[in-house]
DNA sequence: ATGGTAGACACTCTA
């Protein structure tokens, strides 16, 4: 028995669901977490999503931006949302879903990071600021959460590129928002005190560079690879040596009106 | 220092 799980800011469900068939026909994840559905829950397209084989869904949804939801073909119990550094901006929630013989049940996470706006100094920009808080709450929450309940997945648009071999170019980006050292220090933080594992990086070891996100503004971003790792994939202690598989489907970001994160897949056996 | 593209929504925001 295997578990396949998904992680995918599609930015815009709604506009992504003719992507979102393609890549299910592609890897058949048994759940998808996704990231900027952008739709509030009385919009979000409950039916088109049954149809493609999830009929198991926790969404979280608000007008035009943010939004997480978790799509799964097996049954969803125990979900949960939070907010976090005093918004409520749909960023957070879980479920558990039972990973069969052998893995048991899982508790889910789909989490959108902020973004962090465009200057790296907390001081002049808000966002920055907040993103840092969010960040810091986050090593918080997960250090009170360690060893409780049942084996944990943490799935996401963490907006931040932890490692060097995670951007194009560190010394062009160092003093880039998703690459500041500040954010780097606190998302490792953040993945110590809740004792996660990468599950990406486990079986692609640094300093192989893997990519997940290539900016729409930059006309030869994904032609040069200009990309960065934002999205990732992490997994709780006892479930690290059960990764079994891991696929980035670079090919998605070469679709037409693309979604500008691709899919990171990872397998639990 | 700036502007580049995309999505939502209603003209400007966020990424």
């Amino acid at each position: 028995m295997s578990l396949t799980i998904a992680t995918w800011n599609v930015n815009s469900i709604r506009i992504r669901l003719d992507h979102l068939a393609r890549v299910v026909a592609r890897c058949a994840p048994d759940v998808l977490c996704l990231q900027e559905t952008k739709v509030t829950d009385d919009l979000f397209p409950t039916e088109a999503l049954a149809g493609l084989g999830y009929p198991h869904q926790v969404r979280w949804g608000m007008k035009a931006y943010n939004g997480v939801a978790i799509l799964s073909r097996r049954p969803l119990t125990d979900d949960g949302r939070q907010d976090w550094a005093g918004r409520a901006d749909c960023r957070h929630v879980w479920a558990t879903v039972d990973g069969g013989p052998g893995l048991g049940p899982i508790r889910v996470h789909s989490l959108y990071l902020p973004a962090g706006g465009d200057r790296p100094d907390p001081e002049a920009n808000p966002k920055f600021a907040h993103k840092l808080r969010f960040l810091r709450a986050q090593a918080r929450w997960w250090k009170a959460q360690r060893d409780q309940g049942p084996p944990a997945v943490l799935a996401g648009d963490f907006n931040v590129a932890p490692l060097e071999s995670d951007v194009w170019s560190h010394a062009r980006l160092r003093r880039v928002v998703t690459h500041t050292d500040v954010e780097r220090d606190l998302l490792t933080r953040m993945m110590r005190a809740g004792g996660w594992e990468d599950a990406v990086c486990r079986l692609i070891p640094p300093p192989q560079p893997v990519f997940t996100w290539w900016s729409y503004r930059t006309p030869d971003g994904l032609t040069a690879d200009k990309g960065r790792r934002l999205d990732h994939l992490w997994v709780s202690r006892g479930l690290a040596e059960r990764v079994s598989d891991v696929t980035i489907l670079k090919e998605t970001r070469a679709w037409p009106t693309p979604s500008d994160h691709v899919p990171v897949v990872v397998t639990l056996a």
